[in-house]
DNA sequence: TGGTTTTTGTGATTTTTTTCACAAAACACC
DNA sequence: GGTGTTTTGTGAAAAAAATCACAAAAACCA
C-alpha cells in the first residue's frame, strides 16, 4: 500500500468532519459532503477510502458510525498510546498539560530534562533526568517520543533515543533531524509555520 | 509565480542548512550540498531558486552570504513582524514565552483571552480581554494572528479576526477552519502530528 | 591560449497526485 | 417489476511535482 502523509492527513480531516456531523445527528454521509468539508474533490475521498479497503453503499453513502470506527482503527484511536516528552521547556510543558490528549487516548507517560531543578518523580507525569532516558525507553518499551529541546540539543537527543529503540518522533525543535531509515520523524517547526503564513500574506498583498 | 507550501518549506530548510554551513565557516555552496542537506535532488534546489530569480555562478555555486540574504528577504526576516496570540492556555502561553522568536524578529505584541483571571495589561506581553480584539487589530493594523483557543471557540474567534481585517492565521486549535478567500490559514494540529507518526510507526512494524 | 572539468539553468521526461467520467449497484416510486 | 435517479468505485485523463539530461558558462591548468 502506498500511503502518503497527505493522504493520512486527509483521512484525519474526514474523521474530524465526521465527528462534527455525528454530533449534529447525522447517520450517513456521502463522499461529496466529506469532500466539501475538507475542500477536496469527491473522487479524492473515495480514492482515499478505497486505498484502505473502506467501502460504502452505492446510493447510500457511508454509515458515519461504521466509517468513524474504521478510521479510529486506522489511527489506533482505540488503544492507549504511550509517549514520552523530552525537554520540559515551554513547549514540552504545554504538551504535558494539553487537555485533549486524554480524550484521544494519548498518554504522556514521563518527561525528561537535563535541568535538575525540573526533576520531579512524584508528579502526575514524572520529570526524570536525561541520564535515565535510554533505560526508560528500553525498559518500558516506549515506541514514540516528542522532542521539545532547544535546537542545539535536538540531534543529540534524537540519536540517544534512536539508539535505545524509539520508532517514531515528533520533533518540535526548530531544526530538521538527520534520521535513520527505520525511525519515522515528523518535524513540526513553529517558526516555519508562522513564516509561511507571513510569506503568503505578503505574496497576496503584492498581487493586489 | 506559482509557489506552493512545499516549495516554501524547502526554501526554509535550505536557509536552515545554510545557517549551519555558515557557522562552520563555509563561504560558498553547491546545489548538490543543499540537496543532500534536506534530502532532495539538486535540480530541485536549482528549480526552487530559479522560481525566485535566485541565481548562482556556473562552476562557482552560490555565495552563502548572498544566498542567505536573498532567502531572508523572501521571508521578511529583515523586518520586525508583529503578531498577536488569541487564547492564553498552555499553547498560547508557551508561544508567548518562546525564546527563539525574538532572534527571528517575530514579536508577539499582545495576547487575548476570555478569562478575566488572565488579564494583565502591565505584562511584557499584555493579556487583554477578548472584547478588545477587533479594535486592537484595526487600530494597530495587525495582519497576523495565532489562534490557540479550545476547539469549540476556534471558528468564532477566527470569524471575529477575519472581520477585523486579519490577513494570515496560524491555527493551533485541533479543528480545521472554514476560511474566506482572502485570509491565509495554516493549520497546525498537534494531535494530528502525533497520530501521523503513530500511524507510520505501526505501518512500518506491520511490513517487517 | 586551448583543452578539461565543474556546476548552473532549464527544456524534456518521468513520476505522482488529483480530477474526470462513466459503468454498475442500490434504492424509490409508480 | 420496470423506470428513473443517485452515488459508489475505479480506470482513463489531466495536472502538478520531481527528476533527468545536457548545453552553456566559468574556472582551472598546462
Amino acid at each position: 500500500m502506498k500511503t502518503t502523509k497527505n493522504c493520512i492527513t486527509r483521512l484525519y480531516q474526514y474523521r474530524e468532519a465526521l465527528y462534527r456531523m455525528k454530533t449534529s445527528g447525522c447517520q450517513k454521509v456521502f463522499s461529496n459532503d466529506l469532500a466539501e468539508a475538507i475542500g477536496a474533490n469527491s473522487s479524492q475521498v473515495r480514492k482515499d477510502f478505497s486505498l484502505f479497503g473502506i467501502s460504502g453503499n452505492k446510493r447510500g453513502g457511508y454509515g458515519i458510525h461504521e466509517l468513524m470506527d474504521q478510521l479510529d482503527t486506522l489511527f489506533n484511536k482505540n488503544q492507549m498510546r504511550k509517549i514520552i516528552v523530552v525537554g520540559v521547556g515551554n513547549i514540552g510543558r504545554a504538551l504535558m498539560n494539553y487537555e485533549s490528549f486524554a480524550r484521544e487516548l494519548i498518554l504522556i507517560e514521563a518527561a525528561f530534562d537535563i535541568d535538575p531543578m525540573k526533576y520531579d518523580r512524584e508528579a502526575l507525569i514524572p520529570v526524570l533526568p536525561m541520564e535515565e532516558l535510554q533505560d526508560y525507553i528500553t525498559h518500558n518499551k516506549i515506541k514514540m517520543a516528542i522532542i521539545a529541546v532547544p535546537y542545539f540539543a535536538a540531534q543529540q537527543v534524537f540519536d540517544l533515543m534512536s539508539a535505545a529503540g524509539i520508532r517514531g518522533v515528533v520533533n518540535f525543535s526548530p531544526v530538521s533531524l538527520k534520521t535513520p531509515e527505520d525511525v519515522f520523524v515528523n518535524n513540526v517547526n513553529v517558526q516555519l509555520e508562522i513564516d509561511i503564513v507571513h510569506y503568503f500574506v505578503n505574496a497576496l498583498d503584492k498581487k493586489e
